[in-house]
DNA sequence: ATATACTTGACTATTTTAGTCAAGTATAGA
DNA sequence: TCTATACTTGACTAAAATAGTCAAGTATAT
């Protein structure tokens, strides 16, 4: 899990794509305009999303893309993950696994960033799309 | 609070200075060569531990450097602060503090992050050197 | 037809990371 | 006093990651 400025700008596009789904595919340069990403990072994102199956896309005049999902079923570490693909934490990665068993200060502070790095997964595990917008009452689902 | 491999490799130090803490000073270069983290950049690591107040160095023959508190009198959060200093998320940088109101999709996830980096901050600061420690019967301490 | 919109891959300036290097200063013990 | 050991400080840098840009397409609705 990285967290990057490429993973905050998915998740604002994808909370922007959430507030106007209803009906009508978004298009990128929509979302562009109303949250200030470049276009062309929103598409390099958007390949991403798509090929994780997070949205569909809608090719052609007034095209653009939907959710593949309902809010409440995309979880904010699949997006993470999506555009973010490879887990990567500082850790020491010189002891195999079975060599490591906390007793070096180097383990003792292996198996703390593991820690942490599970708090961090459960935090994005545990919030969906729909509760980024839910504690927004002024918008419109 | 940064997440690097400078910030691991404090913690690890740290927790070896605790291990061998005893009675002597405990030189840059055993646990250099214990932790096989370069001599050079440990220096620079407890130069700002020392600014920090968290070691106490110790000239001469047979010097070296010792904890300046109890391990548990020592936070995690501390360690990382004192090495990483500036305190540096992903997050929406161009919102004044009162425009941001959670309203748009760039302040939702300009919340998540905020409460993200909390989570975090919470996990550090209830950590202490100690904590480390005694997770390893085998140690002394 | 053709404007709109998505697709793909290559490219790159800037910043950060993880150190290295050099030239010291201070102190303990012989 | 001598000098080996150890700490001090600041400047420098190779490599990687970040955050995009650029170019040249392809597909489809109207």
């Amino acid at each position: 899990m990285k967290l990057t400025s490429k993973g905050r700008y998915a998740v604002m596009a994808l909370a922007d794509l959430a507030k106007f789904n209803s009906t009508n595919p978004v298009s990128l340069r929509d979302i562009s305009l109303r949250q200030g990403i470049s276009l062309d990072f929103l598409e390099q994102i958007f390949l991403q999303l798509k090929k994780h199956e997070i949205v569909i896309s809608i090719r052609g005049t007034n095209g653009g893309y939907i959710l593949n999902k309902e809010p409440v079923d995309i979880k904010i570490a699949n997006i993470l993950n999506a555009v973010d693909e490879e887990v990567k934490t500082v850790q020491c990665k010189k002891e195999s696994k079975k060599s490591c068993n906390g007793k070096t200060a180097k383990c003792i502070t292996h198996n703390l960033w593991d820690e942490l790095q599970n708090h961090i997964n459960d935090f994005f595990e545990n919030k969906n799309l729909r509760d980024l917008i839910v504690n927004n009452p002024e918008s419109r689902i």
